[in-house]
DNA sequence: GTAGATCTAAACATCC
DNA sequence: TGGATGTTTAGATCTA
């Protein structure tokens, strides 16, 4: 449109193209990366975490105690109820009946306190100040609490049913042949008393190894035999069901693993049939816990032989193991003899269950955030595309200006562009609103071109989230060929190599091919800042540095205000930083809080205000003296581009000139930003 | 309102 | 001949 002859090729080097038509424009300045991940967010979290540390501590020791006066408690009545059944048979039962219920109830309160509620684990994971390491201790101690918890209802029940036979017995009848059988019953009570005992002894053990409960060095050892007195296998069977139903319902039949199988260790002679599935040993079904695993392991994984979950780079991965396994048979062997169906296991097993089910909460509850948040802004959607579109970054970036401005045909904002303003957008670069997730085709903003948000240090720290969102990448097409160029070894890539960097980067690439690769061909045509080259490979493309800076530059928003703003606040960019963390951390957004993952809101409007700033220093500093140290990269690589290099009539005489800005010194000046701050040698080198 | 920048689409040419 | 590559044009949209 803008080209004044088309007969000229570029590669020919005299092509003289009208100056604006290439006036592709990369408004990068120095990064900042550094900065940015210096925040004090670390800090922030580790003093949480260590608070969080020490209340864990005391919540186990005050677990622990709570536990030893249950035992205590327990003790003293399966005592009393040993000397009532042995000195005489003859009680009355109301007071059989109420003598539990008094004292369960009462340890069960006070045991209560110390766990934390849902709530509060919720609170916790949202606030996310706690490492995966410390969730799961936490979820461990937690998972210690909830099973003392359930021990010691399940307990109480037992203590009710036991005198409840006892009363019977007792008054069945007084015949000698019967009282023999009483006494052959209790008998058996009693074997299996001392057997729970020994469970009970042996699964307190584990859990203790496993620091689920903790026992602090001096304090005396647990009484732990009179905890499991009055409990036989198939109630505790039934506990560990009671506890684990929440997570079993959630699976499928096949896989019951989270049961406790306890039929290899206890014997059960009064198992109700309602636990007849747990004690069926054909129901577990995970080889991990079922000590029937040597032949069910190899069977599970003939098909992929070294393929297990539990084992990677020759480690097992059972949570806390981490055991050398050479070959896949001895990490069955290891699995098999090390991880096989115990209390530890299971608890292992329980916790890990415990591990998901809240992080599956989490993730139910963002969900339901993210769905109210785009509730919220897709009110006024009154031309909502049958087909979905991809995500683009900068929809909103012009959405709080043309929303009241936009023409008519301006449908790609017409659909989601709300009357009234939302929360309100600031300069900021892209946002991610629900905005333009649902809608958006074709928007023309690229907030690296009018925000100065460095393409390499957004792509890099956006890589991941660029990757599988289809996501708009906020650059001009120019740009991001530009970008593909330098990022190559040599500096020049083929055409080819150019669609497989665009497909490769982002996932929005990866479709539509044909529109967008015509737009690459077409941008690197247009724009005499990409010089073909031929070579033995073929024709490669490069990139002018010379001319791409050369293009007109665009200046922010001439808002006086808030460039003052910007700058005043210099100051406080650290409190930003850590105040849009939080913000972050408050809106859960924490998987690209990062630089492994980046976030490509909240991040780089922090970046691209410090960014701002940092130009406008850098800016004024490069008027001073340009040999001055706060030079950018760029100025360092290519100095004479913006100051020597002439520039086009109509570019030098615009009032975005850069002769022109350079000279200003006032922070109410028009923001023109010159080229100097982009790190092309950050980018080149 | 206008110029410039950008994007999309398309036509066309050339080369392999 | 078809696809890839490269060039050019046109129109639409958005911003300054």
């Amino acid at each position: 449109m803008m080209q004044e002859s088309g007969t000229e090729t570029k590669s020919n080097g005299s092509a003289i193209q009208n100056g604006s038509s290439s006036g592709n424009h990369l408004l990068e300045c120095g990064t900042l990366r550094e900065a940015r991940s210096n925040g004090e967010a670390p800090a922030v979290d580790l003093g949480a975490a260590d608070l969080t540390h020490v209340q864990q501590q005391q919540q186990q020791q005050q677990a622990l105690q709570v536990a030893r006066q249950l035992l205590l408690q327990q003790q003293q009545q399966q005592q009393q109820q040993q000397q009532q059944q042995q000195v005489s048979g003859l009680k009355s039962p109301k007071r059989n009946d109420k003598q539990p219920a008094l004292q369960v109830p009462v340890s069960v309160a006070m045991m209560t306190p110390q766990v934390i509620t849902p709530q509060q684990m919720q609170q916790i994971l949202q606030q996310q100040v706690l490492s995966p390491q410390q969730l799961q201790v936490l979820l461990q101690q937690q998972q210690a609490l909830m099973l003392q918890q359930q021990l010691q209802e399940f307990y109480k029940k037992q203590q009710e049913q036991l005198q409840l036979q006892l009363l019977q017995q007792q008054h069945a009848g007084k015949q000698p042949k019967e009282q023999q059988q009483v006494a052959t019953q209790q008998l058996a009570f009693q074997q299996q008393l001392l057997q729970m005992q020994q469970l009970q002894q042996q699964h307190l053990l584990s859990l203790q190894r496993q620091g689920l409960l903790t026992i602090q060095p001096g304090q005396p050892a647990l009484p732990l035999q009179p905890l499991a007195q009055g409990m036989i296998p198939t109630e505790l069977q039934q506990l560990w069901k009671e506890v684990t139903s929440a997570h079993t319902a959630e699976e499928t039949t096949g896989n019951s693993h989270s049961s406790l199988d306890l039929t290899t260790t206890c014997v059960s002679s009064s198992a109700p049939s309602k636990t007849s599935l747990i004690m069926n040993p054909h129901a577990s079904t995970n080889g991990q816990l079922s000590v029937h695993t040597p032949k069910r392991e190899s069977l599970s994984h003939e098909e992929h032989p070294h393929s297990h979950p539990l084992y990677g780079h020759g480690v097992c991965k059972w949570p806390g193991c981490e055991a050398v396994c050479e070959d896949f048979p001895s990490f069955l062997k290891h699995l098999n003899s090390e991880h096989a169906l115990d209390d530890r296991s299971t608890a292992q097993c329980r916790v890990q269950m415990q591990v998901v089910q809240q992080l599956e909460l989490q993730l139910a509850k963002d969900k339901e955030r993210l769905q109210a948040m785009m509730t919220h802004l897709h009110v006024k959607s009154t031309e909502p595309k049958a087909a979905p579109q991809p995500l683009n970054l900068v929809s909103s970036v012009t959405l709080s200006k043309s929303a009241s401005e936009a023409s008519p045909q301006s449908l790609p904002h017409t659909p989601t562009t709300p009357t009234a303003p939302l929360t309100p957008v600031t300069q900021g670069p892209s946002v991610i609103t629900t905005t333009n997730m649902h809608t958006v085709g074709p928007i023309r903003r690229r907030y690296s071109d009018k925000y100065n948000v460095p393409i390499s240090s957004d792509i890099a720290q956006n890589q991941e989230f660029y990757k599988n969102a289809e996501v708009r990448p906020p650059f001009t097409y120019a740009s991001l060929i530009r970008q593909a160029i330098l990022e190559s070894p040599e500096k020049q890539l083929t055409l080819n190599e150019i669609y497989n960097w665009f497909t490769r980067m982002f996932a929005y690439f990866r479709r539509n091919a044909a529109t967008w690769k015509n737009a690459v061909r077409h941008n690197l045509s247009l724009h005499k800042c990409f010089v073909r080259v031929e070579n033995v490979k073929g024709a490669v493309w490069t990139v002018d540095e010379v001319e791409f800076q050369k293009r007109r530059p665009q200046k922010i928003s001439g808002n006086p205000s808030l460039i003052k703003n910007m700058q005043s606040s210099h100051a406080y960019c650290t409190p930003l930083n850590a105040a849009l963390q939080a913000s972050m951390a408050e809106n859960s957004i924490p998987l690209y809080t990062t630089a492994s993952m980046g976030n490509p809101t909240l991040g780089n409007l922090a970046s691209a205000i410090r960014e701002e700033l940092n130009g406008a220093m850098e800016h004024t500093n490069s008027n001073e003296s340009d040999s001055s140290p706060g030079r950018s990269p760029m100025q360092a690589v290519h100095p004479v581009h913006v100051k020597e290099e002439p520039l086009d009539p109509e570019e030098a005489e615009g009032p975005l000139s850069l002769v022109t800005t350079t000279a200003n010194h006032s922070p109410d000046f028009d923001h023109d930003r010159d080229y100097e701050d982009e790190p092309v040698n950050e980018d080149m080198e």
